[in-house]
DNA sequence: CGTTGTTTGTACCGATCGGTACAATCCCGG
DNA sequence: CCGGGATTGTACCGATCGGTACAAACAACG
């Protein structure tokens, strides 16, 4: 059932599907062997601090895939709208078009608070920063910075745990399409959408 | 530390609060009984069917609520803004302000699928279904009842799990009172709001 | 080929898991 | 005061939990 994982980070994106969809109390040793074809030995050689250890993997693997491909292209975008939009593409993507939960909003809600919970809130409140980071930028919407970056942050992880509690994932991709409809609608220089459809 | 819990009905409210804040699987029987003050004889006498049964048990007890309180009074409102404006009222009421967390969402994220799926899958369908009756009654939205629905009930849920992940429960009565503008921006009779501050 | 350090499977550990059995206790009608 | 059903505490069950110990297998380099 397990094709051997080759190096620590191709274990390290397993362990992150795992976590994804069955929670830190969900994930058994066993499972974790199951899922990655590693025995113990080679999990605790890899991840010394055991289970605590590879949940921290799995969440620096996130947490650096963000920076990377979202935060900091967003505290860097010149317009507003154009880097928003980009945003929501980036996410409607990583998410799976709603078909993939969000691993730090799994690990908030399992068990609050947690050993994780700090590095939780540093995870949304970077993602905070940088949307309103960009909003501020706007010429029209500059003063509301905080606010629509709370806005667009809850209505993506809102749209998200709606399209997996329902398992109906166009739940989450309407919810982006109405976002980007907002930054149209909100913000300066909209670009031309592809296809209102 | 437990005052014991004199009723079936009160050892099912502290289970609610036990599930809310450690999900399902980090809720174990010792736990249970410490906060219930019960020994598993009589756990057992009022749930044979173990934990399973103690987590139905609490389901169905937000399942009433939300059904009498919530949803119930929505479909029978007859105008929309009143009937949603009074149903963040009651929802900001209900979850403490931000303070707690949403059971459905919980169970829903924590592990998925799960044995309670089908059941979170029908309490978030009805409330948004609910939500759509009311809109549907409104002579501006009523085309857009669907989109209002999931709209409204995307930032409620988001703005909670923002609110608990960074424990700042004002992010999530900033949400509500979002949506109460919303309310009055995009429905026929907006009654006065109290003070636009 | 030999040696040295890493990687790996396996046996094992105490603790805790959810659940059962059952005897003691309680409560209440007669 | 007594008898019988409901309630309850406790001892116990096998399974699984996360984690450790350690020896065999392996790799790299001289």
């Amino acid at each position: 059932m397990a094709p051997r994982a080759a190096s620590r980070e191709e274990a390290v994106a397993r362990l992150v599907e795992l976590f994804r969809t069955h929670g830190y109390d969900g994930v058994s040793l066993s499972r974790v062997t199951a899922a990655t074809g590693l025995g113990k030995g080679s999990l605790f050689n890899y991840f010394p601090g055991g289970k605590e250890e590879m949940a921290n993997a799995a969440l620096d693997h996130i947490d650096g895939w963000f920076e990377t491909r979202i935060f900091a292209p967003l505290r860097a975008v010149p317009t507003a709208s154009a880097g928003l939009i980009a945003m929501l593409d980036g996410v409607e993507a990583y998410f799976h078009s709603g078909r993939r939960a969000c691993l730090m909003a799994v690990f908030a809600l399992e068990s609050h608070p947690n050993p994780f919970s700090a590095r939780i809130g540093s995870y949304f409140r970077a993602w905070l920063e940088a949307i309103a980071s960009a909003v501020e930028r706007d010429p029209q919407a500059s003063g509301r910075a905080q606010d629509f970056a709370e806005n667009m942050l809850s209505a993506i992880q809102g749209g998200l745990l709606l399209a997996i509690a329902l398992n109906e994932p166009a739940r989450f991709t309407n919810t982006i399409e109405r976002l980007r409809r907002d930054c149209c609608a909100h913000l300066a220089p909209c670009p031309a959408m592809a296809s209102p459809s």
